[in-house]
DNA sequence: TATTGTTATACTCTATAACTATA
DNA sequence: TATAGTTATAGAGTATAACAATA
């Protein structure tokens, strides 16, 4: 559980830019999602992998760690503590035995249908403050950025370059 | 330079919703910042101390330490960094000399202009894709999320819990 | 030879605790 | 005894490179 040294908007503005806003907000909806998830077990990191392997089932680690921007050996560790935790399986491939295809578990699907209950929960905690139009507005100016900026719709690359 | 493992939306919305929005968003702005100020020598962690210390000149690392809620050693180990660059320089205190007294060098203040002029390109580049009344709504939206949040204004807590 | 996955290693970031000096 | 700052140490997270099995 690190902290991380702050960051101080400048002096002219007394809450900085929409940049800064974004990174400010940004921050704190993942550290308040990665508390959330913390009672499930899992760590942020944890959370892609899940997802994924639920949305496409027998994928293997190569294709992971493609689709995530990771580097094999990392995914490695990654799906041995979730296999640790009974959540993922590897099958070895009949096709090709050099890869594993990767399934949840009855239990790993509970778990990412937790997650979810957890991820909608905290998308009403982040946006109490606004009401339903303010929300579908954000959103909207939101995905305009996303979508100039190049983004992987879905995706993003975590808190480090 | 690490990366980190990618998170991934639910199926539901092939975006994801305004939680998940603005971790991408924020984790993009800023690493895009970060890539920044590396040209200038500078690492995330040197900014809220170079704005601090330009800011409020004089004050001594325990109050750094405070303002910024990261622990003393830590601070030890940033100014020692930015002392070594020629940024920052520590005065021991006449008054209480067990504490320094933090001021920027000429050179400091030159860095801390540039950082600046740095953040305004930065604000333009992520907020390319609006027009400046979507930007101002933008901006209302975010803080009306940062208010409720009960966020310090200003200040965030960087990108780890 | 090329590819999947693993292991061994090293590096970065950050916190904790023990320590020095000043008060 | 209490406080400012430093040093030494340890742990988490992640990348790189060498390696084994399979193709």
């Amino acid at each position: 559980m690190g902290g991380t040294v702050a960051l101080v908007t400048t002096s002219r503005n007394h809450r900085g830019g929409a940049a800064f806003l974004l990174a400010q907000l940004g921050a704190h909806a993942a550290n308040r999602f990665a508390e959330r998830i913390g009672e499930l077990g899992l760590s942020p990191s944890d959370i892609g992998l899940l997802r994924m392997i639920g949305t496409d089932p027998g994928l293997s680690q190569r294709a992971l760690a493609d689709h995530l921007g990771v580097v094999p050996s990392r995914v490695t560790a990654l799906v041995d503590q979730l296999d640790r935790q009974g959540l993922v399986e590897r099958r070895r491939s009949t096709e090709d035995r050099r890869n594993y295809e990767l399934h949840l578990t009855e239990e790993g699907g509970r778990v990412l249908g937790r997650m979810r209950s957890l991820g909608a929960a905290h998308e009403d905690d982040i946006c109490a403050a606004l009401d339903a139009e303010q929300r579908a507005r954000l959103i909207e100016l939101l995905g305009l950025i996303v979508e100039q900026q190049g983004l992987t719709a879905g995706v993003h690359p975590g808190y480090r370059s």
